[in-house]
Order: structure tokens, then C-alpha cells, then sequence
DNA sequence: CAGATCTATCGAAGGCTGTCAATATCGAAT
DNA sequence: ATTCGATATTGACAGCCTTCGATAGATCTG
């Protein structure tokens, strides 16, 4: 299974600040990695819905209409975010609900030098 | 001329912290685009390269060796992060020196809510 | 159980990306 | 002027990513 390198749950948490110390070839295929999770405009927008979310907290159904693309697809990007450490899942009934992971934006932002 | 979409230049300040408000559909291409040029491992070590050098810059011959592909290749990643606004470009006789471009990195760590 | 609904997976199509070898470009030095 | 050295650009190729429609799985309802 090829699919963005899916399994690289945390490792946002990888290393030094950017800027500190030249990154070594596995830590940067790691944090690049977290990187591609976020590189994509429906991904970023996924978040911060989820985020601006009542309970923090939504469900495919709430997803798939503001980001206009099919569900298939929503589901898709739900679980590359999901596996690089970003977002949880939880299922109630047929639905299930996608929740921010607290601190993980923050960690890589923290690597980026803020 | 595709390239990744090349000519997003300081998109990074484009919008408050991923976590405020839900991103519009631009605003999540622009901040995209930036991340896809910081999603790459050789890119990523470049920039952690060029930031541990004397002085805080470094020729293209200086990077080669340590990331270990070849002249083209670094150039290419080279100009990506320059056209994403994270480096800057100086020649000085045949040789090109890349330096950081103070807080750019630090603008996308706050946009992911450091 | 049957039907309806929500979500995940599969398979395929198209486009984009990273990489290289070859070549062009530019400046320096003989 | 010619040659040499450092970078950038071009062209090509393999692999990956996003997206969709179709389908399967799971759970509630009647």
C-alpha cells in the first residue's frame, strides 16, 4: 500500500527546530512526511473545520459538502490525516466523528522555528 | 510551466492560525502550496543546510555532497524554495549563494498554531 | 429480515513530482 | 578569443497523488 506513506503516526515530534542543525536523511523523510499530510488544500481545510467544529468534533456527512468533493474522497484525506497523527477517529452508530489531535499542529509548527 | 506551481512567493502570511477559523478555498491553496514546498526531505535538509553554514548561506557546490543527488536536482529544489520564499538567491561571480529569508519559516509555524 | 443510511475500500484515470543526462548560459582566467 | 568551471534549463521517464464511480461493510429502523 502505497497512499502518502500513510503510517507516520507522530512523527511530528521528530527533531530539533529547523533551523538549530542540519536534519539527517531519516528525520527529514520523517517530518517531510508529516509535511505531505498537510500539503494539500482540501487536507488544511479539513482541519480547520474540524477544528472550528461545535465540541470540537465532525462527522463525514458535516465534511463533504464545504469542501465540495465526494465522500470517497473526504474519507480519503480523513485517513491520511488521521494516520500522520493529526486527527482521531471515533465511530457512534453509522457515523464517525473526526477530532483534533491537541498539540500535534503545534509540535510541527515548533519545528518550523515559530 | 507546471513545477509546483512555482510562484506562490510569500504566501505564507496569508491567513490567522489553522485552528481559528475555517480556511476559505484560496486562502487553502495558497497556504498548500507553501507546504508542499517544505513537504520534501531533500528540500527540508537544504534549508537546515544552509541555515547551520558560515555566515548563513551556502553555493550550490557546498550542497551536492551532503544531500547526494545530483547538480540539476539541487538547483531544481533550490529554486523551489527560493520561489516559495523561503531563500534568496545571490550571485557572486559564477557562484550562486542561497540564504534563509528571515522568518519565513517562522510565519508557516505560526499559521499551524505554535 | 429487509431496507435505508453512513462510511470505508477498491480499481482506474489523469496529472503532477522528483530525478537524471545532456545541454545551454554566464563569468573568470589564461 | 578560448577554455574552464559553476549553475540553470530542457527533455524524458518512472512513480506517486488526487479524484471519482462502484461496491462492500456496518448499524439503525421498521
Amino acid at each position: 500500500m502505497t497512499l502518502l506513506n500513510v503510517t507516520d503516526i507522530s512523527s511530528a515530534a521528530c527533531c530539533a527546530p529547523l533551523e538549530r542543525e542540519p536534519l539527517g536523511a531519516d528525520e527529514a523523510v520523517a517530518l517531510a512526511n508529516t509535511m505531505k499530510a498537510l500539503a494539500d488544500p482540501t487536507r488544511l481545510r479539513l482541519l480547520s473545520i474540524v477544528a472550528a467544529s461545535a465540541d470540537g468534533e465532525a462527522c463525514v456527512c458535516d465534511l463533504i459538502e464545504p469542501v465540495g468533493l465526494s465522500q470517497p474522497t473526504v474519507s480519503h484525506h480523513l485517513k491520511i490525516l488521521t494516520n500522520a497523527g493529526f486527527l482521531t477517529r471515533s465511530k457512534r452508530g453509522t457515523w464517525a466523528y473526526y477530532r483534533l489531535v491537541p498539540g500535534a499542529l503545534g509540535r510541527v509548527g515548533d519545528v518550523l522555528g515559530a
